[in-house]
DNA sequence: GATGAATGAGATTTCATTCAT
DNA sequence: GATGAATGAAATCTCATTCAT
């Protein structure tokens, strides 16, 4: 393992990276570094120039998912202290940022909900986000009081998680109708009246 | 004490395919044979008596419990012809039984609905179902007339299916009790009053 | 890595065993698995099935020897109390036997004094036995009483690795042969009366 | 002051072979030229632009011990002839002279005596001059007329050798200490009287 | 109904070495 | 006098699968 810094040899590392989270994105774990550098036109070898390993570069694309999380989080805290809409449009725009966010970078976003054995860890986090979230406007007195907001934070969660997966990455909704409809159907409720 | 031979090499079928649930719902489709025959008590040729390759075996339990789905489904459908309670118990009776089904066998769950590679048709199949139920009790008057009931399938799934993973096969909740709020959630909403 | 018990299995693992003792003694531990399971008339795989690593097998080499030589120490610490010769014949019995030993098991010999990477336990341990065998003499009245035993014992094995290496296992000299010039030059000195 | 580009040159050369040497006396032949290079501060090519490959800068460190040994020979002989001491302080000086030699250089002496592949042929050079010493002293009459020198140079080599490994190089014992133990043991023998 | 023994194909990783600048 | 970037060749190890019995 070298450190590269010139030209080309960024260019490779990122070709690399990209190509890489591109196989992991559609086989899973199992992508195969012979594939990732013939993709990116190089040999063997030249990957463990970059990388010290498969285990490394997987983990790096994971934590890369990791950090813009988080990064969301904090964005996103911030702006529900600062905002002042009716509670449907605040809701439907930080939906909305999160489905931007994770179509944004669909190849990290399938390693960090779908391939990643530790999914469970950001799901978590991304829960724990949510939950908070909704506390605040559930002590403001916009929902009912009895619901658990774990539960419903796990609940739109995993709806942000599949729709994603079957509706936003292949393009068949945009963030903003996806968003609305979640606002929708989760606020309003499916009964009449 | 009768022909102990035929039987046992059904036994060893059988033990063999549990096992591979176990083992495929544990580490997904990288299980090694060797571990399955071992944990078997077999030799890996053994192996090759009974199922052609290692797709076969997995392919074998993807269909059980594709066919499982499909028996439910059919059930399903006849039994909300039959009942006649309010829309809260008969939708939250048809939960817990989707519930109940799939904490039934757990291994089958784990690899039709997270192993699978091809598990977006199972998927597809199960928010069919779902969505003809919903049709129906939108079409009496129950729901919403201006909800996408495909829309609200595929969220309800994508919430049974997380809860299963996090609450249900973990033993932290029971069918009955996921149910109970799933329906609480979806049909009254979030908002108060 | 399965457990083989019938012969065939056998006689390949120990082929395996002794072509990998005489590949790591002429290469050290470079020797490649690929020419070892070639000599066998093997393929790759089938090394692994009888160890599972390179280092298991050439760790099993070094602990033979190790056995070896702990089981010459005990008999040999036995012999030294019943026999009752003159010294120059009972030191002189002893080297043969220890040559004799080393001359056995050639590659084994080659593997635990030339190869192992820990090969100054070995030494230290057969250090040890001979200058325990020496202080037992000493202490009779055979030898002068300012020698350091620990010193002598260091130069005899040296001697005795040494000239293992050069005439004894190139067959330039016996083993009987070696044990009289080491004890006529160690124990009388090279002045003249 | 004068021309550094020259000097550079020269500098990264000693450099590299000064590391090249602590590397394979740490390691053996397996120590990387990775590692010399980066210890060298240089990179991989540089390395090319001074010595062809790896083995030209092993045989480079080889030869450097074996004309160290040569010359050593030379000046030793010369030495027999000139002084006029005691027989035991004759062969002391020398050994303490031939423990200084190999101390003087740690890595070369790893190198030549335990490392080099070919570590035969210098042991045979410095057997061969030792030889020679005694035949003189045997011819003087102060040895024992029906000792084989050969048998006793190679004997005294590998004493040699061992000390300098065990006690000499690891700085347990002075070069003068070494050769007066020896001297002791060798001339006068083990037996009392 | 099963096993002991073995293999084909391929995966990751290592290291000395070279090309172009 | 040197570097950034890359490669050829090979080594260890894994795993589904098969042959002969």
């Amino acid at each position: 393992m070298a450190k590269p810094s010139r030209e080309k040899g960024k260019a490779s590392k990122t070709r690399l990276l990209t190509i890489a989270a591109s196989e992991f994105a559609k086989r899973g774990y199992n992508a195969k570094i012979s594939d990732i550098v013939a993709a990116a036109g190089l040999t063997q070898p030249a990957f463990y120039i970059y990388y010290p390993s498969k285990e490394a570069i997987f983990e790096e694309l994971v934590q890369a998912f990791h950090n813009r999380v988080r990064t969301l989080i904090e964005n996103s805290l911030l702006d529900s202290a600062t905002e002042k809409q009716n509670v449907y449009e605040h809701i439907k725009t930080k939906l909305e940022m999160f489905f931007e966010f994770l179509s944004a970078e669909p190849d990290l976003t399938r390693i960090g909900l779908f391939v990643d054995p530790n999914r469970a860890q950001v799901r978590a986090e991304m829960v724990r986000m949510v939950q908070e979230n909704l506390v605040k406007e559930q002590q403001a007195g916009y929902f009912r009081s009895n619901l658990d907001m774990e539960f419903v934070a796990e609940c739109l969660v995993s709806m942000i998680e599949q729709l994603t997966e079957t509706r936003l990455l292949p393009g068949l909704s945009s963030a903003e109708r996806l968003a609305t409809q979640v606002v929708d159907l989760l606020l309003k409720g499916m009964i009449k009246e």
